[in-house]
DNA sequence: TAAAGTAGTTTCCTTTTGGAAACTATTAAT
DNA sequence: ATTAATAGTTTCCAAAAGGAAACTACTTTA
């Protein structure tokens, strides 16, 4: 009884703790385009308007504001060159590359989901 | 000339496949509690009620929309039983159970992050 | 001198999101 | 009879999120 309780006791506690990590997380990821200028700046370095071609749909107001919010979590730095017209460069910041195995389990998921869907599909049309 | 033109291209594509398939997850994934509730279940069947303590904040109303988008989805299952008080278990699907991955990222990351904050708070405080 | 490209910012507006509280309906216990 | 617990739904409202377009400011090119 006392072991009983004891055993359900940790196991809630440990749920507690990996749904409060999941919740920090997402403090850090959420808005709309997060994590899809992430994923884009995965690839290499960026300037603003290459993040507004890449990043499909999103406006220069959200990007500039999605930008800072990164920025001041630490996750990308933000390099003014001077260039001819001036030209500015994001980067992931090392802490900003500790979210490439998030970027990468999404970017699996999102393949196999797609080739999922097709099927499905195509199993209908049949 | 024409060799590196066509680097470039195959490069461009694999940018555009890969956030192609991230945002096919977030499209999925999306609203304010979906990943908490898919992760609430990565531990186990769960009941309304269940969830909606476990998951933090939510209310019945977000809970209960939530549920109805991710079963539509396939992630999750929703099975009646008929106990005294009718309740209602839900669990992951094998498809939501591919999630898996993303979330046991996220929550890697969020508990490394949190130390990453305390410590940073105590190196400020000394 | 005008146009075009850089990187944003600001304003105004709409849509989306989400919360609180009340309500339905059922069953069991007090 | 009343309270409580199950699992929701509905209504009404406020706040947040986000988009379009105009605007700033600088430089280069035509």
């Amino acid at each position: 009884m006392e072991n009983k309780n004891t055993k359900i006791s940790i196991h809630d506690e440990g749920c507690k703790v990996k749904l409060r990590a999941v919740q920090d997380t997402l403090d850090i990821l959420k808005g709309k385009w997060k994590i899809s200028i992430i994923s884009s700046l995965s690839f290499g370095k960026r300037r603003f308007m290459e993040l507004q071609r890449e990043v499909d749909g999103i406006g220069a107001k959200m990007l500039s504001k999605e930008l800072q919010e990164l920025e001041i979590n630490g996750l990308i730095s933000r390099t003014v060159c001077d260039t001819k017209p001036i030209t500015v460069e994001y980067e992931l910041s090392d802490y900003g590359k500790t979210l490439q195995n998030i970027i990468n389990e999404m970017i699996n998921w999102g393949l196999n989901h797609r080739v999922n869907i097709v099927e499905n599909y195509k199993s209908h049309a049949k």
